[in-house]
DNA sequence: CTGAAAGCGCTTACAG
DNA sequence: CTGAAAGCGCTTACAG
């Protein structure tokens, strides 16, 4: 910038004035320092710029449950595809970037990783790092989902894990269902622990006796098998006709090998799942899925970070807009 | 930091060096530091600390081909996904953070939008203005697939459109096709380009007419019935054989369209796809497509995108990993 | 309408 | 082992 200023015969004030358009500066002026500017290549440094505000215009985005996954946004996930990218374009819309982070706790993390004006952290788990650190740094954050051990301690987007646990077993109840199953992940984050908790109540309700079994989510459609042969590998009167899955993979892979032992859904077993992955959608029979509308999640979980960012009051209704059910062959008889 | 130093009765040289492990600081010292910094709550500035190296260890990635699509990162158009999913996780690997960037040439832009170190663009048009702008200001660039108006002017990943092309017409000539037509889109770049000039080539040495029809890449499945109406509409005699239809989701439209039609995939058309979806995997019949890899393109990209950002010697083939051919029914006979 | 000066929050030779 | 000083590339009151 003192390279232009020197180039044009002005201040390196009037050179940022005339760039920014801010400042008063006379037309030709302004003309001749961008012409000088263009032709000496400058380039100006957003970190300069970003420097007295200390912000960036950069909002980030944590998938915590990314690294159970086996691939980083593995094929099938829907749910967090659909979130990167709305989440991508809600910032975008609102003049922010949105950065993709692994973790910024961990030793050899980029610079960057700690470097946006505020952060969206998805299903933090239990004592989770990232928030204890963005919140002991005084970085403004928003999570998706609480802590499940310090709910309510930071601004945080409900979740509706418990309600929309009731609206899929009631589903399935009212499709035939006599004896339902949870099938759950491992990850130790809210929705795996609420959802749980929903199942509890409402078999207590229904007096009933739970079967729970949880596979990690790592594995993805590769439980099918297994978990087949866990609730069906015993006598009959213990079998369930109606399962809950709460990931839409471990439910294809349910799906698939359902068939593959001559168990028919819906036929023999209702079927739904938690969260939708395509694979739902087009498999034969086709899955009923909770859609959790990552999108809307997205937009809303970018509106409040962007709020704080800003140091604006929250104006956000804090909590995630409501699931709707998909119903498909699955549950339907 | 000038907090911490006073708190500390140190100067603010002291802390930078006790903080960042830097220099000589005597152990003592550097542990009240930063038992001092944990309790006022200190948090350092990564764009201060970045305005001295003018980096920031951030990464940019800009899918051109996005604002063609109807939605951000459209569901079934794996190849995106795949690639901006594995960009971030090479990146993290070398210590990067990875920015999904809209277009940073458009006026409302964030400060952000100029801050990577250095920046992928996927698939720029013909053209185009983001090359354009990164190249004027000196920003370290690598394009995937050239600028059809400016080939080999920038740093570039070589595609191999051309001889994907040819793979995917013998394949489908070597099934059986002796009519085989072309599915292009409409957007401006090399993809398009390249592969058409390939099909009138493929065409010429084989002493066919070729038949070409474009379809908007944002309209996805719902071109199938226009695109049946196009090949199918007239008498027997030119109706194709064989279709190599560049996008997943178009194939999937013209699939669909087909079997409504009662055109049989593969006894009356043998159908490929240039890209894959999942779509093309798991439907009826399920639909032969070259998988592109993008990951292996996302990881080759990210590689000289470092290199760059680190002004060091290119030391990657400038070339995307050879796609291959996932056969499937819809080219069986 | 333009510019000198201070400052954003750090790092880094260099001197002690 | 520690600190004073300069500087990274900008912006922003403020004075003229």
């Amino acid at each position: 910038m003192k390279d232009v200023a020197k180039a044009a015969g002005v201040s390196p004030t009037t050179v940022s004035h005339a760039l920014n358009g801010k400042g008063v500066v006379r037309q030709e002026t302004a003309d001749r320092i961008a012409q000088v500017a263009a032709r000496i290549g400058y380039r100006p440094s957003p970190i300069a710029q970003g420097l007295q505000s200390s912000r960036l215009g950069l909002l980030a985005l944590v998938i915590r449950p990314l690294r159970s996954l086996d691939t980083f946004l593995p094929e099938g996930v829907d749910y967090f595809l659909r979130m990167a990218g709305a989440a991508s374009l809600a910032a975008m819309e609102r003049g922010y970037s949105m950065m993709l982070v692994d973790d910024p706790t961990r030793p050899g993390a980029p610079m960057s990783a700690t470097a946006a004006d505020a952060y969206i952290v998805s299903e933090p788990f239990e004592n989770d790092p990232v928030l204890t650190m963005l919140s002991e740094r005084h970085i403004p954050f928003v999570s998706v989902g609480s802590d499940p051990a310090r709910p309510g301690r930071f601004v945080e987007l409900a979740t509706r894990d418990w309600e929309e646990t009731v609206l899929a077993l009631d589903h399935l109840a009212g499709a035939g269902a006599e004896r339902v199953a949870l099938l759950t992940g491992t990850d130790q984050n809210a929705w795996n622990r609420e959802s749980e908790a929903a199942y509890r109540d409402w078999c207590a309700r229904r007096g009933q006796e739970p079967d729970i079994a949880a596979f990690p989510e790592a594995d993805g459609e590769r439980i099918g098998p297994a978990a087949i042969e866990r609730f069906f590998g015993s006598p009959d009167a213990t079998r369930p006709d109606g399962l809950f899955c709460l990931t839409g993979r471990h439910a294809a892979g349910l799906n698939a090998a359902a068939r593959e032992r001559g168990i028919r859904v819906p036929e023999d077993l209702l079927l739904a799942a938690g969260s939708g992955a395509l694979q739902n959608r087009i498999s034969h029979p086709s899955v009923t899925t909770l859609d959790l509308h990552p999108e809307g999640i997205a937009a809303r979980a970018v509106e409040v970070a962007v709020q704080l960012a800003e140091g604006a009051e929250l104006t956000v209704p804090l909590e995630v807009p409501r699931a709707t059910l998909d119903i498909r062959e699955s549950t339907t008889r």
